[in-house]
DNA sequence: TGACTTTGACAAGAGATATTGTCAGAATTA
DNA sequence: TAATTCTGACAATATCTCTTGTCAAAGTCA
């Protein structure tokens, strides 16, 4: 039993190491379920159609993975962690306005998913109705929106009650506009011109922050 | 060969006309989707179980079914019509102004949900994501929503440019709050008040609303 | 070169599910 | 009562798909 327990110890292949040599595959297992669940759907997408596209077997696919929904959870957390990622860069750029800055982060938003509609089809649209769990990784995201709108809020219209504003759903309402937005742009082909929905998302923020300003120093001024 | 056809004609059975008793089972299928989509979720109901809830067997779903996609597509227009039917009933009970109505149409959308939590399930969630058919049938659905924000907006403030109005994607994003505020209601279990939701769901009506009206005025009035 | 690891191709069994078919008995009508 | 339709239970087939396992060849290192 303990005599030659020889347990197919790693070593260096090609020049790579064991672990790296795996990551490699699993990143690759990503990108081919970002091309399948983002062009086929997640539904009509099987383990084997995954491992074709990446160039590998199936045995690879659970050395990484327990299933297909765990896939499917790492591409989307990618995703929401690149967009983000751009999301900060864009605000902590700090050229002009936060108003600029807004139109910025709107901009590359609403860009990522025109620049690859498979990210648009899988942010969109594959990621709900899976189950419990995919459901919760869809609502943290819509989440960590809100609070960027609210973010965008308080810097804009510094009047606004900021522990009033963290209890509103009106962020939670705006993050749903531009979700909304988002799935008529990607159902139409992505026909609207970009400029337009950026400036009528625009519209609908600034109206809201304004509204949200007048109700909050209404207090003092009608006192 | 033409000697004896005789195609198993439909007769009176227990009362109830042949085509009658189908028409009673299909209700039935449908209410049993409604039950399994609505608690289980689409992908995790099958053919069976949706025939044990309805009572029958698998030969009646396929007499009323191609498959279990068509029926999900009949159970989701039946809540989407009757949650219209229910809308125009409040919107043409002519008590008190536009806003009002405006109003206890929200309330009736988001009492529908929590008085039926299976409809909020298949409506927000389950219709996602199952296919470009079904996909197709969700647009419609939001379409729908965005005319009736339209319609109230234009109500609400005749000053608005109808033509503008009408190319705009406020409406849609306005739908988008909806939709995106119930999302987050139901998955937090509706511990949010309602009136809540409608007050701040009103803000954001008439926030978007006093925004267009001082846009389209303001040509008349800075000229 | 020789030993050993990694890899890809494929087999194979388990498990679901869709869909059609059979059949006997219950129910109903004439 | 006799004929016949309706109905539910279940069989059976055909497909998929997941998941693990086997194996030989190719690749790599020492």
């Amino acid at each position: 039993m303990s005599m030659k327990t020889k347990k197919t110890r790693s070593r260096v292949y090609g020049g790579i190491k064991a672990n790296l040599r795996q990551a490699e595959r699993r990143k690759k297992l990503i990108e081919a379920g970002l091309e399948a669940f983002g062009t086929k759907g997640y539904a009509k997408t099987n383990i084997k159609m995954i491992c074709g596209i990446a160039g590998l077997t199936e045995r690879y696919f659970y050395e990484s993975f327990r299933h297909k929904e765990d896939l499917l959870r790492v591409v989307y957390r990618e995703l929401i962690d690149e967009g983000q990622r751009d999301a900060m860069a864009a605000l902590e750029d700090n050229e002009g306005t936060p108003v600029d800055a807004a139109a910025r982060v709107l901009r590359m938003f609403y860009q990522r998913f025109y620049q690859d509609p498979r990210r648009a089809q899988i942010q969109l649209f594959e990621i709900l109705g899976v189950s419990k769990n995919i459901d919760r990784e869809y609502q943290n995201a819509m989440r960590l929106l809100a609070d960027l709108v609210r973010l965008f809020l308080y810097k804009v219209f510094p009047r606004i009650h900021e522990e009033k504003l963290s209890r509103s759903i009106i962020p939670t309402g705006l993050a749903g506009s531009i979700i909304m937005i988002a799935h008529e742009w990607v159902l139409n082909g992505f026909v609207t011109p970009l400029d337009d929905i950026i400036s009528e998302c625009m519209d609908l923020f600034m109206a809201m922050g304004k509204h949200l300003n007048k109700k909050s120093g209404s207090r003092s001024e009608r006192a």
